[in-house]
DNA sequence: AATATTAATGCAATACTATAACATAATGAA
DNA sequence: TTCATTATGTTATAGTATTGCATTAATATT
């Protein structure tokens, strides 16, 4: 076990469908701790979701979701959403207006992400360092916290490196 | 001088039109230093901004902007917003798609901000711990960073004592 | 098993946010 | 003045998200 990332990018050539089973597997334990039912609905948009770590729109996963017939309707795939992240099983990336699997489900956690402007994908982190900063200098201003954002853009080490990706309009490396 | 609060929110009772003149100030003198022009447009949208320390939405401003008659298209006021955040006088608030006036102008900064979730006002922060632990983080991660966003939400000092607040709408209390 | 209750989904319409493309007008430089 | 550049006007449309109500499915109760 142990293959979820934390706090740095999955490398190209990892083995991604063990990504997707992890969090498949962690879906269903957190979800039957908390009496919460993981319907095949919104289990395959979060299987849509962990195609990659590239976080993918609510209009991208519709499109998924209904192949040709039978269209879904928008409000079936913010419904699952509102689901899976009441449940701490995706993230949305505010900047990005798009949703990405999150990488240790179940456990109480803040969302923060790099996010690479080049191939898309994000590392999900979590730094005390970072956490007690924030926390203090909400203290400072009287502040009481009930959720914290913090999404860094910037470029991958994948991407600092490979040249050719000013070339090239922007790819996921990670997966495939 | 000194009127801009920095790290913490504007109480109750402050002289707001001084928040509004230093800031439509900063803002003539950013823009001569940088050779922008500041025309009548993008300073209407910046005082529609500035009215207070509420992040507004584009099609509010756009509102305010066409009284009754002579009604300006959305390009109008996302022209003057794009023109405003390029040079630093206006930040964009991604997790409430709104926009606020920026505390210090032409100083190079990050955003970070401290929203409060029942009045809707912000405080603009910039710690160099949470920045220095942020950049810790990346550089572990071998990530190169642009841009960092950082929106806390939660409750202000003043939300948290008025214990009426729970019971009265979200409302602005510290202008007017 | 039949019924009542609650939760999830289907579906249609619409609201809200943002940009593209092209025309016109204003500004600054030669 | 003329030209080039920048800003604005205008129309249309793309993209994101929610509301409200009908229907179906799952769970609990009798």
């Amino acid at each position: 076990m142990e293959r979820v990332y934390r706090g740095r990018f999955a490398t190209p050539g990892h083995d991604h469908a063990h990504c997707v089973a992890d969090a498949l597997a962690s879906a269903e334990t957190v979800c039957r701790a908390r009496g919460a039912r993981l319907t095949g609905q919104r289990r395959k948009v979060l299987e849509i979701i962990w195609k990659s770590h590239v976080p993918v729109g609510a209009y991208d996963i519709l499109a998924v979701l209904s192949p040709d017939e039978r269209p879904a309707a928008p409000p079936t795939v913010y419904r699952a959403l509102e689901f899976l992240q009441a449940h701490g099983l995706v993230h949305k990336i505010e900047s990005l207006k798009a949703f990405v699997g999150c990488q240790h489900p179940g456990e109480d956690h803040v969302g923060q992400f790099l996010i690479c402007e080049q191939c898309g994908n994000t590392a999900e982190i979590e730094d005390p360092q970072i956490t007690n900063a924030v926390w203090g200098r909400a203290a400072a201003a009287g502040f009481r916290i009930a959720e914290m954002i913090l999404e860094v853009r910037g470029l991958c080490p994948v991407c600092q490196i490979d040249r050719n990706a000013l070339d090239h309009p922007a790819h996921d490396h990670t997966t495939r």
